[in-house]
DNA sequence: ACTTGACTCTCTCATTATGTGAGAGTTCAT
DNA sequence: ATGAACTCTCACATAATGAGAGAGTCAAGT
């Protein structure tokens, strides 16, 4: 019979720890007194506590050592809890693995840009979302500029639930002319309204896709410094493996009047997917 | 003036983080109504979340990421944490990818065995203990089992704070005949008295040296059966790539009468080291 | 039997970043 | 003014362990 301390001593598990083992009821002590409330714990348990021990250290939580170490599970079972584990670990390191070579990038960043930069381009999902849009093939983007300013004026009295305006690039290549493109603002998914612009033309509803990974960069100013955020993008996405595999949209945040279009805030948005490495091993 | 609901939708954050984000002054909305509580928030802050979005998916916490985003940091120091996160990401890579090759290895073992072994074998890192013993070289192992049995008693009378028994072998290969070991038991460091056995040798006191990692199995039963857990631990260490470094242990951790032999509970300790793969890359 | 020191008990709070829910208050469009 | 949608705070939960307070207990020596 040892008291805690000695036990805890003898198997390297800390008191605080087998206190909580004896409270979820993981691993009990032998003897526990009634009046007092010591435990005392027997040298035959200890080979359950390695069993515990053990399976901990697989990274187990101790609800799933519990289950392992209490129950006669079948060994399909087992090898089923197992097997999960595997593929859990293996998708673990793979993230840590990105995360590394993440920081490896920033590190070099550092050593030559001398600062963390301004602005972070991030990866993130996006959920499927309803806009009403016009799309055209216009020959300048400035066209473009303009219609925003017109629709967003119109929206904002027609469509008070319209959040903020976005644009979705259908060309592959950036091209200034005749560049195929969509406008609009996003609504709820209830919308049912019709919005008419002044020149007459209706705003159509429809879904866009929901995107796995999108790569954002958000851009503080007028339209003319937009393609910095564009090249910085670029830059980012070169470097980490990434490519663009879809049609890029810009989220306009935030809209100043015409005289502050130094306020505006833009979303700059690339769905990407990694280029697949030179395969080498699974 | 976004809300933090639309705010939420943008930023793709949760609301529940942005407001965790408030509290903790990591990310305060830009206006606050003091009578109401709602947060507003404004296009323009979204490239400071952005930052600190993507500093967190490094796997930084917050608190390291208000530090990089809040205060305006030397080179050296941003750069020094970024080193420390690199390493720490890769001592975890190496640590997880050791917990996979540990669960295939379990795998394997249902495989072939169809279940969860006995008893599990564990590494754990051992303080200094203090020992009170004698050390000799001895023709049999036999004579071990009967110095224990006296030293034991002696020791439970005339040393009470004593703890549990434990052997040291000096031996490198097993030898039967002539086997250098040494015998005693755990004391508390400030142990100073002499204890003397019947036959006039007295326990003389020292210190057994702290171990990094010692492979651990823990065996019930009399002595006859102790090889099984011997063979059961080599196999195992075998089997994981680590190799014996230094002096095996027993620790006897339950002592039964001369008529309950059966009872004994004995752990067998080996240093151990890890087999240095053939190096490839660092 | 009493003291003393080492030990143990329970209970509470803390860690990290986020989720969930209750109950009350607010906004905004009709 | 009403109702729907939204937001607020507060509290509790997660996983496993550490730390500390305050009270009680054990065991050895006087």
């Amino acid at each position: 019979m040892f008291k805690i301390g000695d036990f805890s001593r003898i198997s390297q598990v800390s008191i605080r720890s087998l206190r909580h083992y004896d409270e979820i009821g993981l691993f009990k002590p032998a003897y526990t007194d009634p009046f007092t409330g010591y435990r005392y714990y027997t040298a035959d348990q200890l080979p359950r506590l390695n069993r515990i021990v053990a399976l901990k250290s697989l990274g187990l939580s101790l609800d799933e050592v519990a289950l392992l170490v209490n129950d006669d599970l079948s060994v399909e079972v087992i090898r089923g809890m197992f097997k999960l584990r595997q593929s859990q670990l293996r998708r673990h390191i793979l993230e840590v693995e990105s995360q590394l070579k993440a920081v490896e990038m920033r590190l070099k960043q550092i050593e030559t840009e001398g600062t963390l930069p301004e602005t972070e381009p991030v990866i993130k999902r996006l959920p499927e979302q309803s806009i009403i849009s016009i799309r055209e093939i216009a020959p300048t983007l400035r066209s473009m500029g303009d219609l925003l300013m017109s629709m967003h004026t119109v929206v904002r009295h027609q469509a008070k639930e319209a959040g903020y305006g976005v644009a979705v690039f259908y060309d592959w290549y950036y091209d200034d002319i005749d560049s195929d493109w969509e406008l609009g603002f996003a609504v709820p998914e209830t919308f049912d309204r019709t919005v008419r612009l002044e020149d007459g033309r209706t705003l159509t509803m429809h879904v866009l896709p929901a995107v796995e990974q999108m790569a954002c960069v958000t851009y503080e100013g007028n339209y003319f410094g937009l393609s910095q955020g564009y090249s910085q993008l670029g830059v980012w996405l070169d470097e980490r493996g990434y490519r663009i595999c879809g049609e890029a949209r810009e989220l306009f945040l935030h809209i100043g009047d015409a005289d502050h279009q130094d306020e505006n805030v833009t979303e700059i948005q690339f769905p990407v997917e990694q280029i697949p490495t030179t395969p080498q091993g699974e």
